[in-house]
DNA sequence: CAGTGGTCTAGACCACTCG
DNA sequence: GAGTGGTCTAGACCACTGT
């Protein structure tokens, strides 16, 4: 942490509360002193003030609750492992497999389901290999941890692969919509993951209440049957602040190159 | 897209610039009217045009080019694969890995290397299973692509496991580190990949050329051998808007649920 | 009701780049 | 030298929360 001596006065207000935070005088849940207190104790007005509040707001070291008063913080991670959707799964599960992760430790996890026909959108399309009019099901689920939206989850597939089988249901499907694809002689075999860093829509921050500051992992998986044909693209939308992605890898032959079908 | 009609002043232009952008009116690169041009526009203050200006800067979709105008963000991604290290190397290879794939590629790379001695930071001690006391080498790389820098990559060994090898030396390593340890008897099978999201440092954002309004993430790995010692951590900080993280996954036995030694 | 942050105005001066 | 955004002041009113 370089410390200023010099430069604009609301730099050097924020570079002093970023300190107080990493010391630990101002440890996670603290409550910063009041914009009007930081004016007095600084010598400046509460507009300028407010220019270095909002500056660690947007680095995601503080939060503003309004009219409570800002506090420093607190970041509580699960961990997301995108190849865990192919580990075996019981024979009679009652919950996917979120759900069922999140009860194992503790939480209470409940999602909305949602599943809506449209064109395919641009990134979709390109990655299921469909033209510009192909039609896609969209099951779009909203994923929340003891009350809180955690992340957001639409899941694509080809009309003609899913017409009439269970994905198009609204609903939880146990076994998970992978083992319906296979159902449907569509087994997966391999699977691109791509992971994009960048801040959230408006929209995206309403849907998952993301404050300023939080930036987002838009996770998009895209599996592919034996025979190398695209099957299913995902589009997960990961809060910043509560997500850690894990991969893990073994130097064998199928995991290190499999070189086609790699996008983009 | 939602349109307000209501609600702040600022939160409207805001939105007014953000539909501006998107239907292609304020293409990439383009400049934005200025913030006196954008009063009058609105009827407003210049101090309040600010704060709309702020916020789609905040979002990543304007810079600043000071004192010249605003500008719509242009974002071009490389394309990151950390699996890629494991990949088969030419000979003799001159270049290291990235720069050797981004001369394919038309680019111009180099890298700035340093290294150190020092005492573990925490995480990384917590991941090579050293104690508080443990020594580690960091070889710490900046890599740049056309002069401008594209990601740092800082890799720890255990003293002990290096001490008077090449991985001392601040110099590309063209066969690769990791080629270096498996000479020494430390031969990496397996790996934990960790993505996490964040807004970048002050000090990241200085060493990155790294504007407001763009996120990072910081990619850990940890290598293993075949009797799970670690031997190896990196740490990477990928600006979000020049990288795009990529794994490729096969249902194989190997690459999907290694079980063992997971972090954290 | 008091206290908090959120929004907005009106004005001033500065540093830098470009023509 | 004109024009841009960056910084800062002084003041006002509002909406919401907790007591």
């Amino acid at each position: 942490m370089t410390r200023r001596t010099a430069g604009p006065l609301y730099q050097r207000i924020a570079d002093d509360l970023r300190a107080r935070i990493q010391d630990g005088s101002l440890p996670p849940g603290a409550k910063l002193p009041t914009e009007l207190a930081l004016a007095k104790e600084h010598g400046v007005t509460r507009a300028t003030v407010r220019q270095a509040v909002q500056l660690v707001v947007n680095e995601g070291l503080v939060v503003a609750d309004r009219p409570r008063g800002h506090f420093v913080r607190k970041i509580e991670r699960i961990t997301y492992r995108p190849q865990e959707e192919w580990r075996e799964r019981p024979d009679f599960p009652e919950l996917d497999q979120f759900m069922d992760e999140q009860v194992e430790l503790g939480r209470d996890p409940h999602q909305t389901i949602a599943v809506e026909l449209t064109a395919a959108p641009p990134d979709v399309a390109a990655r299921l290999g469909l033209d510009s009019i192909g039609t896609v099901v969209v099951r779009r689920r909203v994923r929340y941890l003891d009350g809180v939206p955690f992340n957001t989850n639409d899941s694509y597939y080809p009309l003609d692969l899913v017409e009439g089988s269970e994905i198009m249901l609204p609903a939880d499907i146990g076994r998970g919509a992978n083992q319906v694809l296979a159902e449907l002689g569509a087994e997966q075999t391999h699977a691109v993951d791509e992971i994009e860093i960048r801040m959230p829509s408006p929209d995206e921050a309403e849907r998952l209440e993301i404050g300023l500051g939080v930036p987002v992992a838009m996770h998009r998986a895209t599996g592919y049957t034996a025979d190398g044909r695209p099957v299913r693209v995902v589009r997960n939308v990961l809060p910043g602040d509560r997500h850690l992605i894990v991969f893990e890898r073994s130097r064998g032959r199928d995991s290190t190159t499999p070189s086609s079908n790699a996008h983009p």
